[in-house]
DNA sequence: ATGTCTTTGTGAACGCGTGCACAAAGATAG
DNA sequence: CTATCTTTGTGCACGCGTTCACAAAGACAT
């Protein structure tokens, strides 16, 4: 998993879990599949394999949305994207701002799925003047200045910030401030937000570290340590992978 | 949270749980921060602050690697750098392949925070051949037949899939036969691997109807309709954006 | 050396999420 | 109409993760 709700501790909305909620477009997205592919029902057997979960799960998950399945048959397809969709607030249009437009910024621009599913590129925001009037995926860059009057003008509830992380706090203040209530932080900081503000990170270095623990443990294993005791570490890894620095007691200063 | 872990269920690998895992990393920005700063120690409740999160969280976390704080004082934060570092494997050189060299991609090769940490990116990959020998980030783009070749060259265990969600499946099975280990997915499909090869994925898409569920939810208490039957629904959102489509029972027609 | 004060490390309770396993419901055939 | 077969919907138990609350440990002053 790339990101982490922040705040909202059990607030269960209107009953439906959050881990429920986090699959629903999961399964939103291989219903579409189907739906293009003109199948009229599937089982929960079927949908839970193309979903990678399993069918008790995703039984118990469309349980919370209601009763939508016929025993003995399975699920409606089109019904059931309908429901989702509607359950997700998908069949309304949500307008976003995407601040920083840097590389990552325009490859979000340009992300195609991002304008399906009723989501749609209001403004592209950068600090740089350099950039102001330059169109990114057909959509000309607007200058930080603007960011207010943008919001607020196109009633904009969500923002992503693609800025670098030294940005990030301060921009997401001015989303805030100016009405955005959800956010979308690809930049590497922890954004703190008032209560009533939801905020998703999308951290590539975590994720990558998250990997690499694993992988470490993995060739551990392989090489024999079986690790029972608290520590034998310290030659951990180097795999097939030539390198392996000094791995000496001196902190490794860390750039970045 | 944008990702979600797949596979491995419960093989808590170590003792270290895997919300541990997920959240050393965090740590270990913050307590890098500090160090930049020639702080020497921190107590639990300020580092618990800066990584957001919970103070008695945070103090289980490290209990877990160990011992490493002082009564009455704190952590030294140049010691806990290095051993976090170590334990998510950071001492050594983790050689990465980018497979999928478009908007996503390049931002990806560009991005600064993959550099540091130990990550350094080998190779990027695209199996169009007119990107061939063109530099991106200062590396020159190899064409997929090249894949198998650079993964066993350079002893890649970790590879990014930035390809469209079509052949992001095919590319998969391609670097896990070749030796790659570890998976980052930023292609909106499911991938199916063999056990041993870990996958953590990163979905705009996902992330932006969640956010919109909460937004939803939001907007619909707002108005006042507090919920406590099955589904009032029907009209929710709407709030100052004016737009509301036809929010008929005709069920909507998803692109993409 | 003794006492006070701060902060860690953890035992225990609780709640959420998952998965099993089965009863209920409906389709379908005879 | 009855029997059989398929598939849903869910009660229940289990395990992980979070949080509280406090005892143990060490620093520091006297």
């Amino acid at each position: 998993m790339a990101t982490g709700r922040t705040h909202r501790p059990a607030t269960r909305s209107r009953g439906i879990p959050e881990a429920t909620v986090a699959r629903l477009p999961l399964y939103l997205r291989a219903l579409t599949a189907l739906s293009e592919r003109s199948v009229p029902t599937v089982s929960s057997e079927e949908l839970a394999a193309a979903a990678g979960v399993n069918s008790a799960k995703l039984r118990k998950d469309f349980s919370y949305l209601g009763s939508y399945g016929t025993r003995g048959v399975g699920y409606d397809v089109e019904y059931l994207v309908y429901q989702i969709s509607r359950e997700l607030g998908l069949t309304q249009d949500w307008p976003v701002v995407i601040v920083g437009i840097g590389n990552l910024g325009a490859a979000l621009a340009n992300y195609g799925g991002f304008a399906s599913r009723g989501f749609r590129v209001a403004a592209l925001i950068d600090a740089d003047p350099a950039m102001a009037g330059k169109p990114v995926a057909g959509i000309a860059v607007q200058h930080t200045d603007e960011l207010e009057h943008i919001i607020e003008d196109n009633g904009v509830s969500i923002g992503v910030i693609a800025t670098p992380a030294g940005a990030a706090q301060q921009v997401c203040e001015r989303l805030v401030a100016a009405g955005v209530t959800s956010i979308l932080n690809f930049a590497p900081t922890v954004l703190s937000v008032p209560d009533g503000v939801d905020v998703r990170k999308v951290d590539l270095s975590i994720e990558l570290q998250i990997l690499a623990f694993h992988e470490q443990r993995k060739a551990g294993e392989e090489t024999g340590h079986e690790s029972a005791a608290p520590a034998p570490v310290a030659d951990a890894g180097a795999v097939e992978a030539g390198r392996k620095g000094p791995d000496g007691d001196v902190p490794a200063v860390m750039p970045a």
